[in-house]
RNA sequence: GCGCCAGUAGCUCAGUAGGAUAGAGCAACAGCCUUCUAAGCUGUGGGUCAGGGGUUCGAAUCCCUUCUGGCGUGCCA
């Protein structure tokens, strides 16, 4: 809010004074306090191409800026920095404006509704979520809420893969496993088939439901009435898990219904067209070096069968048939082998392939007692995302996962995720929520607070620490515009500790209610009303609560 | 081998427009509740920003290079 503004001054001055400003100049909170609130290199930036010396340039638009009233004091420092001081009255009606936006502060129409798809998690239908999809899914969906808030058209898509290979491997192990409830001794459970507990008990659920009778049905029918199942229990399972941590989808999309749209040959027969195709030892290649990617790339097995790929094509050229205009996916750390050949067939196929843009979320590692779990899918050992929620809480989990940066590795330490004190940041910012809840609760009672705020009542804030919480406040809209074309959701964790933090501080070293003070208490009561709500959108905005009692 | 990502305090991490003296939290130690929630606050110590070169008024940040770690490198998905 300040930012945008001292920047528009400052370019109006250098205009004023016939000034050019081709290059880009900031304006940025220095680190230093006795620094001013806020600082501009513009006079080192574009001194040069003025042919001026900084300092100079420096002076001149400080006679300019002192014209201006919301500066309380603007100086020039060091090499030919600009530091400026902003004056109360400004940061007084700034938390007018806070106050007069209650719970719709820092939404805006800055994203123009564009049609944003967002594809996350894409788990294989064949089995319970992991943690890595949890990441996948609070990452995804906090950078949803985030630019819905923006004004973006977002859209949440669940990508099932349930064609190909693994499908059918999924079918046969519950297959083996109903064999064995009947009784069936198995050699050794194959290698390649799945393993995890999960299949057992589709396999015990479908036998209760259907008995004997599944072993009636010709092997064709019954391998296809098996994948049916699993793949519709599996579905279901996911959906639950995704529901408890408050994800969900407004789309998913079936690769067995896409390929079953005839897709698949409608890509095949595109790339031909573009003669981007050549057969060699009975397969059908992709000519993707042609295009960035370091090797071709088969896209019809000497089999006959399609890969993966092919389909997947199909379904993100769909995506832009529906309009889409950016097309984000987060990805797996196990993928990034996977996205020069996408990017390539976009070119192929003369798409625009920037549209496309692949966020790799890095794996996540498990702590407990300082020690790293081990999991192991082969085994069927992995820790589930249900697992992880019936031990911490969804706001606990919601939040760890995305306080980190994508391309991070992601140490989640149980232990820390469930304390329940200023070591775990979760309960440090609720915990300044429910205080603020509480004390309001209290004026209400003792009838301090007031039925309607009344502007005049600002004035009365003129604490250091009170002007620096209405300076927090307002870096929201610009931090969450940072978050939505930056793709990080973990900056907002950054932003809601250091206001929390703030606030704790504040209220140990202020009264906020005082009887022999009432406007002064009820002007800080304003302020930490506004507080509570600047805490309570950012929490909205990860997907986690904001408890008025803790 | 090649490609991608990472390396900042003992630990987990900020430092996102290239800016001024690199910051938090935890852990360690010393303190603060007859007063609105102590799930909180105050203080102390702690650094070769992995190493080296370069770009420039100025680099943790950009470029090159070396080292270390993770991942990838299927006619798997």
């Amino acid at each position: 809010m300040i930012r945008q503004f001292i920047y528009d001054q400052v370019i109006e001055a250098l205009e004023h004074l016939g000034y050019t400003h081709d290059k880009e100049i900031i304006i940025e909170i220095p680190n230093n306090k006795e620094f001013g609130d806020f600082s501009t290199n513009a006079a080192m930036i574009l001194g040069k191409e003025n042919k001026i010396a900084p300092k100079i340039l420096a002076e001149q638009l400080i006679k300019e800026f002192k014209k201006i009233k919301a500066f309380k004091k603007v100086e020039i420092a060091g090499p030919g920095f600009i530091n400026f001081v902003i004056a109360p009255a400004q940061y007084f009606e700034l938390l007018w404006q806070i106050n007069k936006a209650d719970m719709e502060f820092a939404q805006s129409d800055y994203g123009k509704n564009e049609k944003v798809m967002l594809e996350f998690v894409s788990a294989n239908p064949t089995g319970p979520l992991n943690i890595v999809s949890a990441r996948a899914a609070a990452f995804g969906d906090t950078l949803y809420r985030v630019m819905k808030w923006l004004g973006y058209d977002p859209l949440r898509e669940f990508y099932i893969n349930d064609a190909g290979n693994q499908v059918d491997i999924l079918a046969e192990s519950v297959e083996l496993r109903l064999r064995e409830i009947h009784g069936e001794k198995l050699e050794e459970f194959p290698f390649e088939a799945y393993h995890g507990e999960y299949v057992r008990h589709l396999a015990q659920k479908l036998n209760s439901q259907e008995g004997i009778r599944i072993f009636m049905m010709p092997e064709k029918e019954r391998m296809e009435h098996l994948k049916d199942y699993a793949l519709n229990e599996i579905h279901l399972m996911q959906e639950n898990s995704l529901e408890k941590f408050g994800v969900s989808f407004d789309s998913w999309v079936s690769e067995k219904t896409l390929r079953m749209e005839g897709v698949v040959e409608e890509v095949l027969s595109y790339l031909a067209e573009a003669d981007c195709t050549y057969e060699k030892e009975d397969a059908i290649w992709f000519c993707s070096t042609k295009f960035g990617d370091d090797k071709d790339r088969v896209l019809m097995k000497s089999d006959g069968s399609i890969t993966y790929f092919v389909p997947d094509l199909a379904y993100h050229l769909t995506k832009l048939q529906r309009g889409f205009t950016k097309l984000i996916d987060v990805f797996g750390p196990d993928h990034h082998g996977y996205v020069p050949r996408l990017k390539a067939a976009f070119k192929a196929l003369k798409y625009d392939d920037s549209m496309l843009e692949i966020i790799f979320l890095q794996q996540v590692n498990l702590f407990e007692s300082g020690e790293r779990i081990k999991m192991s899918k082969r085994a069927g050992k992995i820790v589930t995302m249900d697992d992880l929620l019936s031990v911490v809480s969804k706001d606990s989990a919601r939040y760890f996962f995305i306080a980190r940066k994508a391309n991070a590795h992601l140490n989640f330490d149980l232990e820390l995720a469930l304390k329940k004190n200023s070591e775990n940041p979760v309960y440090y910012c609720q915990y300044a929520h429910a205080r603020i809840c509480s004390i309001l609760k209290k004026a209400k009672k003792d009838k301090v607070l007031p039925k309607t705020w009344n502007k005049e009542l600002i004035t009365k804030l003129t604490k250091t620490e009170e002007l620096a919480l209405i300076k927090k406040m307002t870096e929201l809209p610009e931090l969450l515009i940072g978050i939505a074309e930056q793709r990080e959701p973990y900056r907002l964790t950054v932003f809601v500790e250091e206001l929390a933090g703030m606030f704790h501080r504040y209220y140990t070293k202020y009264q906020i209610v005082n009887d022999k003070h009432k406007e002064l208490s009820q002007a800080r009561l304003l302020l930490i009303n506004n507080i509570k709500n600047v805490l309570a959108i950012s929490f909205e905005l990860m997907g986690i609560s904001a408890p008025e009692k803790m």
